[in-house]
DNA sequence: GGGAGGCGGGAGAGCGCTCTCCCATCGCGT
DNA sequence: ACGCGATGGGAGAGCGCTCTCCCGCCTCCC
């Protein structure tokens, strides 16, 4: 007869108690330090657990506490989702991408995944980083989610009824994302970056596009840039409607109300074609301004080769101050988006949200600014 | 009185069965298809899930099955961690970064917190992609770590002990990273990228670094460069050592064993002041072998700068067959590294280690292939 | 026809933790 | 001196689930 029937496992709280001569309540007190615990006991319990090496067993206090301490990042958007119906720009050749539509794909592999596709844009890393940045002291991390087919999207708000995750941190990459009405209809708590195409109550973090785009005008106008053109980003996000507004917006205002445009996807190919299109029609030009930092890196590959020097024949700014933005020659000039403060502020949001009960929907928007490099 | 004494929270497995009118372990055995269950009351416990909207809760399974069907990823690697003490190359002089080490700093800020650096490359990305893609079909989520101070090593070992994930996935981006013995020798199961510097009972998968080297040695040759330098990585990696014995070793097999190198960081700045050191020392050189593609993007901006055109003047070959590859103005030449197939094959070990017991330590070592385009 | 064996369902014991009670002790005021 | 609140520790009831028993019934074979 052997007195310790529990060989294998971690040890628990019990193991814990019976080590200090306490009892189990006492030492969850202690390891959660709520309510006065003679500082004796207290100091014999840490004892205890240092010798017994115990870690709190995270899957029974959520199921006591009903919080996890955990928080999903959910990218958002309309993959190649064979279902998607709302599109609204071109191309209803649905499918044409190849067959790359079945979610269960055996491996790894495909590089124009919806998720390597996500990862193409230095903007996805910046708001991990900010996210991360903000979460990590706080001892919560990240559950990294894709939703782009309504399968991944149920997917998601059964990941957070099931009580993985306390709450949502949601990045959409196309408008009319349904994902942030389902999350919220559900009752789950959730931060959006970005303003939601159709008014939702939901808290959100964003950006005062039409204030940047007016930064980019001013500086191109101040160079002295007459002939100016746009590639604008998508437009049927909001994001890239008010880059291109609060852009043409100014430029009206300072008597130029013709604006050559060209729409790009905020890809580095988008923009290179797009550009290749203004400088077909518009051999003339002199400054461009691209709704994103790849879409102008891809303007200044153009350029380059249909000879045009950046600044000097044609100026060009960007719109993010990515790292594509410093990596760039020349390094670009561009509208700076805060992606990582935006991206703390969420988090921080969404946190305030599951601590207090407060349901109120806040939203914050933060303002850009111009970083001045060489290519403008 | 009340017949209803729970209005709030969801519905549980009592509720369902009692809507069913049959026991919880009928229930479950039907929620979790385990054993043979009469087809009609199937249907009417399916039934009744679909009626009360049941969601099983995730911490009580966890609690009874100890698996938590979720993993970690951790990136793993020394930042600007102040107690480190195996720093290799120069720089003495600890701290001198401004005092960016505090881990709590308050905002998300800062653009060269570790986690940024991390998403510079696109090399993480595309983990990320391939892990995702592996996991998403298997109902799992990544949850995402970074482990670049001893502190935040100990965080993430607190996390696995504590059973909130089953696992990790650790990718490296430092030699001797204590991280894998960490977790290991706390018995935790995990695999890594890349061959661990100091031999470890753990599993990897990793690229042959070598054949890649020499497939770009072999490429530049039968091009008719003869005055080859190469940009390498960080020595004090794997990685970084085997490109450079591969091509090396390949010059010097082909009667060129005096090769001009100059070391870079894997970062396209480090490769812009590599290539400059070549370049002032070796100005009539017509091929440069870089150890990765953002380096080689580097390489290609100094060139063009100094006049030098890119494949005509000298031949550029990369490593990696990131998008910073084909975002190059030319498009780079350069040797393939699957990172994604590599990735999901990481997450595919990870999870047969769990699933079986066989705690058989296996490394899968893919083979590089070259990629030609433009710049070589 | 009767026993063995298989099959399908229920009962109930926990998993490890938190948290509400409850009780003992102590200090303090009147 | 006595009561009374405050303080600190213990007992124990669950949280929602899984899983091992166990039991009743049906089938099949001798």
């Amino acid at each position: 007869m052997t007195e310790d029937p529990r060989p294998a496992g971690s040890p628990t709280l019990e193991d814990v108690a019976r080590a200090a001569g306490v009892s189990r309540a006492t030492v969850s007190r202690v390891v959660n330090g709520v309510r006065n615990v003679d500082p004796v006991i207290q100091e014999s319990v840490r004892q205890a657990v240092a010798a017994t090496g115990y870690t709190p067993n995270r899957a029974a206090r959520s199921l006591v506490t009903r919080r996890t301490d955990a928080i999903a990042l959910v990218v958002s958007g309309a993959g190649d989702d064979p279902t998607a119906d709302d599109e609204t720009g071109g191309g209803h050749r649905a499918g044409s991408t190849g067959g790359a539509h079945d979610a269960d794909e055996p491996d790894g592999g495909a590089g124009s995944s919806f998720t390597a596709q996500v990862f193409a844009d230095p903007f996805f890393g910046r708001v991990v980083t900010g996210v991360v940045n903000y979460l990590r002291p706080r001892g919560i991390y990240p559950v990294l989610m894709f939703a782009e087919t309504s399968r991944a999207r149920d997917e998601v708000v059964a990941y957070l009824r099931q009580g993985s995750a306390d709450g949502a941190l949601v990045v959409s990459t196309h408008a009319d994302d349904p994902l942030p009405a389902l999350i919220t209809d559900a009752g789950l708590p959730a931060v959006l970056y970005a303003r939601p195409s159709r008014p939702t109550r939901i808290s959100y973090v964003d950006l005062a596009h039409q204030d940047g785009a007016r930064l980019a005008a001013e500086h191109l106008l101040a160079r002295g840039c007459r002939r100016i053109a746009t590639i604008t980003g998508p437009l049927d996000v909001p994001a890239g409607q008010d880059r291109l507004a609060g852009f043409r917006d100014t430029m009206a205002r300072a008597g130029q109300p013709y604006l050559p445009l060209a729409e790009g996807r905020f890809t580095q190919e988008s923009g290179e074609a797009a550009m290749a299109r203004l400088l077909a029609e518009h051999p003339d030009l002199d400054g461009v301004f691209a709704a994103n930092d790849l879409m102008a890196v891809g303007a200044c590959h153009v350029l380059r080769e249909h000879g045009r020097r950046v600044p000097e024949d044609v100026a060009v700014v960007g719109f993010d101050d990515s790292s594509a933005a410093v990596a760039c020659r020349p390094p670009l000039t561009t509208v700076r988006q805060p992606v990582e403060e935006m991206a703390a502020e969420m988090a921080r949001l969404l946190l305030d949200r599951l601590a207090g009960s407060d349901r109120a929907v806040t939203s914050v928007i933060f303002e850009p600014s111009l970083v001045v490099r060489g290519s403008a």
